[in-house]
DNA sequence: GTAGTTAATTAAGCCGCTTAATAAAGTAGG
DNA sequence: CCTACTTTATTAAGCGGCTTAATTAACTAC
């Protein structure tokens, strides 16, 4: 099998991919500063999982910690940093009250698509390379690998 | 461009699965626990990056931080455990005596081997349903990507 | 209304990483 | 040879993102 080989290139690279992701961006910080936002705005990739939930509709806490795989209490974090920064508001779910709706600040939707348009600015450049067909095989992959790996192996019941 | 797309749904899963890669494995641990190793051996990414470098010989910490795209002090650290749990061990370098060479502990390296493998297996299962073609595809892009993102965008002489 | 469940938060702590400071060894020019 | 500079690794201090356990508040059911 060929595939030995890319086994252990694969092990090499995501880490490295990873550490990349998440180190801050300068430049980032200069599009979020140009417009009202303070300046110290780190954006992790949390965050800009949960911007783009959002552009899907509101979601509840629970719903956002399950999309992006982690703890409620992460999630409540993650949450708590974009609304300190007037990126998106908490509202109660008037059929549940315990639940708590996370959406965009009203005309914050806009913004949020042009920060996390830095970081997509990224991929595309480095995903140039790529034919059509490769990039969505290599989606497919990331699919893949993303369910294998996130699924927890509860089972035994 | 059809890509629009695909960019969200990979900066939604990358993070996804870089939290499910980094946590620890129960079956993992049980591979090692079976062979003379301390029970408590965590064994992260980094680590198993480190193991992996290796294979192809001897690094220097520096070549090892370089390779894996951290800094020295974390390295050093990384290193720091994998000798502490006996799988390798820091010789000096003759030639220069400030470099640290890292290398297996003799025998070791089969025992390296199989840990990793366990992480392998985990990546096989997950690629199953790709072909050949797509597997390529897969590495092509994350390579395209660690490059991108990891080089760090250091020039302005 | 009491008991049990579910959603979110708070609290405490771990892990992996970073930068800054230090120690030790090599290099070069007077 | 000794001074000044560079390079390699380590130590120290601190931060961010995550986890589990404990708490609070709201819903459900009998």
């Amino acid at each position: 099998m060929d595939r030995e080989r890319l086994l252990d290139e694969i092990l090499m690279l995501l880490p490295v991919l990873w550490r990349g992701v998440g180190r801050p961006d300068p430049v980032e910080m200069g599009e979020i500063a140009s417009r009202g936002i303070p300046v110290d705005a780190h954006v992790s990739p949390g965050h800009v999982q949960i911007l783009i939930a959002l552009s899907r509709g509101p979601h509840s806490l629970g719903q956002l910690a399950e999309d992006l795989g982690v703890s409620r209490p992460a999630a409540t974090q993650l949450v708590d940093k974009l609304v300190e920064h007037g990126m998106v508001e908490r509202r109660q779910d008037p059929a549940d009250r315990r639940v708590v709706l996370v959406d965009y600040v009203p005309g914050m939707q806009d913004i949020a698509r042009r920060i996390t348009e830095s970081r997509r600015r990224r991929l595309v450049v480095a995903m140039e390379p790529l034919t059509d067909e490769e990039a969505r095989a290599f989606a497919k992959g990331l699919r893949l690998l993303a369910e294998g790996f996130g699924a927890a192996p509860v089972e035994e019941s």
